[in-house]
DNA sequence: ATAACTATGTGACATAAGTCACACCCCAAT
DNA sequence: ATTGGGGTGTGACTTATGTCACATAGTTAT
């Protein structure tokens, strides 16, 4: 299969919903481009010239703070489309966010010249990038929740239930820090309540694994 | 000057961007509605059934928690809409903030039936509601660095740098207890993190007042 | 003027979370 | 088999934040 018909494949099966005059512009004008295994996908102070939707794989967003913390917001998967990016393709502005596959990844790239025409002409466009908006503000929203609301051992519980939705399986392979990097806390916290979440049967650890128990 | 004149003249003043044709719809399709200070325009669980367009005063928005906590997010000026009203609208779905007037305040009311319309025949419309929501987007994005990664002594000088930007007065008007409601946390800690950026000269403390001196 | 209320100041203490130090274990490379 | 590195467990300690108790000072209503 070539490029194009890859692309059409993509388009059929992911988004069946946008009409067919919309496909054959994305067939036409879009690409796909692969990326690695933890590579970065966007980052901050880099200018957006372009729109991505996730056509195969997992990528990881992040904030990223002054000092090169890193905060764990959400996934997005085949589908989705990274909501920054739309909004500074349009605005020509740049990310203030990291994104990082996490397997091999492949996306789907729409040059931002684009946009407006494809905002005008289709309407089933225009759903899809509402709906986007839409289901982010609400991923921020319940992030803040999270931090704003609730002590580590909750938001940890949080954590490891989205690693669970997000990733569909129970055996997390992940490690205590790596976690910890996600939450911006340190290793031994992560560790500890772990432990505690392991007494209350809600999990069993491993090395590099944990069993989500629900 | 009738209500129809009153809202013509808001859209000129407030969104001179907008094309006539689109200005001429939300006259004659919209409504103002004023709220009184305190008064509560939008309620987590509430059902949105229009759009709302700031003419006038000033809004506050708050994420709320399950205990019933309030948690300080942005304000909305004249000029600003609720995204969340915007989306909400969109997909008839329920709100999960709360969004409170500060002051007598004067909205416009757009009904969501017409968002269809407006978003396809208006380029100016389109613009507005894509710059709405990069807007909000940067501004749960900044909530969440705060929250993230800073200390309260570092929240609390951007929340009173914040209030002193959007109010536009060193002069705030403000208590103790608010501020620690608004960043939920406690009046007694608040306290005293004010009276250590007083020691730094950075404020000047008052009954129901602080002086903001940058 | 007095009482009642609200805002603010402050010490004492509790707790969650972060830090430091170090032990131990598993596993891969040699 | 030995070595080395990363992952994990854990005690001791520090610090930020929250909580409780109570004092004091403005402000408002009577």
């Amino acid at each position: 299969m070539n490029e194009k018909e890859l692309l059409a494949n993509y388009l059929n099966t992911l988004f069946p919903q946008f009409e067919p005059g919309l496909k054959d512009t994305l067939i036409a004008q879009g690409a796909l481009k692969t990326y690695n295994e933890e590579e970065i996908l966007m980052q901050t102070g880099q200018n957006m010239r372009s729109t991505m939707l996730i056509a195969k794989g997992m990528v990881k967003l992040y904030r990223e703070g002054d000092e090169g913390q890193e905060f764990f917001m959400y996934y997005l998967q085949p589908g989705n489309a990274c909501a920054l990016s739309l909004i500074c393709a349009t605005k020509q502005e740049t990310s203030q966010i990291m994104a990082k596959a996490i397997e091999k990844t492949t996306v789907l790239v729409v040059p931002i010249a684009l946009m407006d025409d494809l905002m005008k002409t289709y309407k089933t466009w225009y759903y899809f990038v509402l709906e986007t908006y839409r289901n982010r503000f609400e991923e921020l929203l319940n992030v803040i929740d999270n931090i704003a609301f609730k002590a580590m051992d909750e938001r940890l519980e949080f954590y490891l239930d989205r690693q669970y939705t997000d990733l569909n399986t129970r055996e997390l392979m992940i490690t205590h820090s790596q976690i910890a990097n996600d939450l911006n806390s340190s290793r031994e916290v992560i560790s500890r309540l772990l432990k505690k979440m392991e007494q209350k049967k809600l999990v069993i650890l491993h090395r590099n694994h944990i069993e989500y128990l629900k």
